[in-house]
RNA sequence: GCGAGUGUAGCUCAGGGGUAGAGCAUCACCUUGCCAAGGUGAGGGUCGAGGGUUCAAAUCCCUUCACUCGCUCCA
């Protein structure tokens, strides 16, 4: 196992001691590709929620939110292509371990005769020069029919199978027309297995009426099919973005890499609304806007970069990711597409429904172009992880730290007696009280003071206030910094507004 | 799905036919005056599940389940 593995593994089994994540159903043997987020998950998750919609919603005049439900009509995604582009019949060698799909494996074979057939075509030119008819060669030529008979047949059969999803039948066909595996070589294949990237359920309580819907892929679709309710209720005008926070579903063929790709997960949206050819200024407005924000709270210039997309999907005109160095290596953080008018105009094919705006200034309606930024919650949550996951070495022994930014951190101080007599948990808990109210507290008077330092070091803490003696006779504490251990003294009075200059965004 | 690996205490793991182990963690009491591991005691396991071999199985055999890693996909 590589080294960089083993820091995913301590990074897994830490998140799963503090009380971050653990792995879900863990007592039925678990559950693959699930995780729940622990008490000081939930806070931290949470907490890169809240840094999120305050400054792609709050902190904007043109953007707002919206929470947009689960379920939706079925034919959403029939629109949005998420019906027939993810719907794959998989097909594996069993030498070389390689997955293909079967429709690709047949079409590449019917290429492989459609280029034998270019090659007799450019023989025969040669062979009769300046006469040669193309046409009449290929009616003619034994070889070329041939190819070409195969070719209509098994286009034909292959589509065939494919509507009717008969794949005993396409294996049988990719057997009989000889496919093999370009690296192995061999005929040994696999049954041919569909694969859906949505999960599907039903709607409504008898089951023979009920009808058939999924849970939703991306949020994407919600803003979407939402954006004239939002743009005229909250009298929005182009430009303008929605944004969302929620829940996504993906049936993933693999599911690995801990939090980092979940069946179940949740995406922070902005789809930004903009007039038509305005959208590569956008495109590049929204990249600068994001990274600055993962530079804002401490993520390092080298361990972000955008990755241009070469291959665009169905309905995108640009498209490049925010990658994040994770132990795995280099991986997509976030997502910023040009969605063109993809989008709105599918759903007005398939509703009848005009999805226009009218732009005042231009005395002109228009289908908006879109711009959208996407990023993984749960793999910012397990960037922020990674970030801070930290061991160093203090007088010989291993100290382990999670540096998290502080306005990220589920506990932003702990209160702490130094001993646990002469009155001070008492005063402890005075403080506790009143500091409380401002930040999320935690209060611990077991063990030695060293240890429990430590104990707050690698559950994330940023300032642990420590109640001595003299706190009683002066009412001042100590405040530690996680980071360097340094501690000063200050009176108690001072600390809400000490802590408040560390701890606000 | 295929291949490999792993399942023993909350965690990390040892043990390989003969009464279930260690360190850390937890709880109680004592100790402890600022950076982990001081003392005493306690709780916690049908050794992933089912079957077989055996006088006897955590250990050997078979089956099965789950997880991890690799491969193909990723809006």
């Amino acid at each position: 196992m590589s080294k960089l593995s083993v820091d995913l593994k301590k990074i897994i089994s830490h998140s799963k001691e503090y009380g971050y994540i653990f792995p879900s159903s863990e007592i039925y043997d678990g559950l693959s590709a699930c995780y729940d987020y622990g008490p000081f998950g939930v806070e931290l998750k949470r907490n890169i929620k809240d840094y999120w919609w305050r400054s792609m919603v709050k902190s904007r005049l043109d953007v707002v939110g919206l929470d947009s439900s689960i379920f939706m009509h079925p034919g959403i995604w029939k629109a949005s292509g998420h019906v027939d582009a993810f719907n794959d019949p998989l097909i594996d060698n069993k030498d070389s371990k390689k997955r293909y799909r079967a429709d690709q494996l047949i079409e590449s074979y019917i290429e492989k005769l459609n280029s034998k057939i270019e090659k007799e075509v450019k023989k025969a030119h040669k062979r009769f020069g300046d006469k040669f008819d193309k046409d009449q060669f290929l009616q003619t030529s034994v070889r070329a029919q041939d190819y070409l008979n195969t070719i209509t047949k098994t286009t034909k059969l292959m589509n065939q199978y494919l509507i009717e999803e008969d794949y005993g039948s396409l294996k049988k066909l990719i057997e009989e027309i000889g496919i093999v595996c370009p690296v192995s070589g061999t005929k040994n294949w696999t049954d041919i297995r569909k694969f859906n990237l949505m999960f599907s359920t039903k709607i409504g309580s008898v089951a023979d009426q009920a009808t058939d819907l999924y849970l939703r892929p991306e949020t994407a679709q919600g803003i979407f099919v939402n954006f004239l309710n939002v743009q005229k209720t909250a009298r929005m005008k182009v430009p303008f973005g929605i944004a969302q926070i929620g829940k996504a579903f993906r049936n993933e063929i693999i599911a690995r890499q801990f939090i980092f790709r979940m069946r179940e997960f949740e995406q922070m949206e902005m789809q930004f609304f903009v007039r038509p050819g305005e959208e590569m200024k956008w495109f590049d407005y929204w990249k600068k806007e994001r990274i600055k924000w993962h530079k804002k709270i401490g993520f390092s210039e080298n361990v972000l970069k955008f990755h241009d997309h070469e291959n665009l999907a169905h309905y995108a005109n640009a498209a490049t990711d925010i990658e994040f160095k994770y132990p795995f290596g280099f991986k997509e953080l976030e997502g910023i597409h040009s969605r063109t008018d993809f989008d709105l105009r599918s759903h007005e094919k398939h509703t009848n429904k005009k999805l226009q705006y009218f732009d005042s200034e231009l005395g002109e309606s228009y289908t908006p172009y879109v711009i959208e930024t996407s990023i993984g919650l749960d793999r910012m949550f397990l960037a922020v992880l990674c970030q801070s996951y930290t061991e160093e070495l203090v007088k010989e022994n291993t100290r382990i730290v999670l540096k998290i930014p502080p306005i990220l951190a589920p506990i932003k101080v702990a209160i702490l007696p130094l001993l646990k007599k002469d009155n001070l948990p008492e005063k402890s808990k005075d403080i506790y009280n009143k500091l409380n109210n401002f930040f999320s507290c935690y209060y611990e008077e077991k063990d030695s003071i060293g240890k429990r330092y430590r104990r707050q070091d690698a559950l994330g803490t940023p300032f642990c206030v420590t109640v001595d003696h003299e706190t009683l006779d002066n009412n001042s504490v100590t405040l530690r910094n996680r980071d360097t251990m340094d501690q000063v003294r200050i009176s108690i009075d001072d600390l809400i507004i000490q802590l408040n200059n560390k701890l606000s965004f």
